[in-house]
DNA sequence: AGGGTTAGTTACTTTTCGTAACCATAGGGT
DNA sequence: ACCCTATGGTTACGAAAAGTAACTAACCCT
């Protein structure tokens, strides 16, 4: 069978990639540059790299470059990405609420 | 760095494993048997036998068995897996706005 | 004893991740 | 001209996770 919306399978299938939740978070506090979120993350550059390209695809991020010295380059949400900030707040509230700092210090099993 | 919240980077470690979110969606509908979770979704028993042993783990599904013929055993939310409503909400609302057709029926590239 | 029914598990291949080392571009210093 | 530094990546490769299909366990029925 399997007959979900594949509109929401989709919107699932991105946000629920790996590390695109963190990296959606970094930039709901504003445009932030690789190395920025390189050294947010606990995600390296080939990871963040990879993301950032399939978030661009999806019109979910944007990218700015500025050719100063040494070149600078942006992130920033567009505004379908800006449109999941309620999501993002609604885990924050989750896990405020249900997760224990237990679960989180304990070994993973 | 990366001084990002634990309990918020637990969250969303379990939230967005894959087939989770479509997990948690399919039994916010109510309780369901594995077979029947089997067919509703793009899964296979391996990764569905899987994902639920997780979320079990995590306290967000419970486990019921029924020793009737042939043996039934139904899976059904917690009051912590309940509270995940908003967000799948709020994906489906994000999708409804903001996925079109094209996204999904088009090649991956 | 043989077969049907549910709920998984095992064995094996393909894809994705994670780490570290490396490359490209461009300005500045000497 | 030459090398140095900074940013923003890419490559290579071993490890982990996902995908697929076939198999197993428990239980009742005929």
């Amino acid at each position: 069978m399997n007959d979900l919306c594949p509109r929401f399978e989709k919107a699932m299938e991105i946000i629920s990639k790996r590390w695109v939740g963190l990296i959606l978070f970094e930039l709901l506090n504003g445009a932030k540059r690789f190395s920025e979120m390189e050294a947010g993350l606990p995600i390296s550059g080939r990871l963040l790299s990879d993301r950032l390209k399939l978030l661009e695809k999806e019109g979910i991020v944007k990218r700015n470059i500025y050719s100063e010295f040494p070149v600078r380059i942006e992130y920033s949400l567009s505004e379908k990405g800006k449109a999941l900030e309620p999501v993002i707040k609604d885990i924050q509230d989750w896990a405020h609420d249900w997760i224990t700092m237990q679960e989180v210090t304990e070994p993973k099993a």
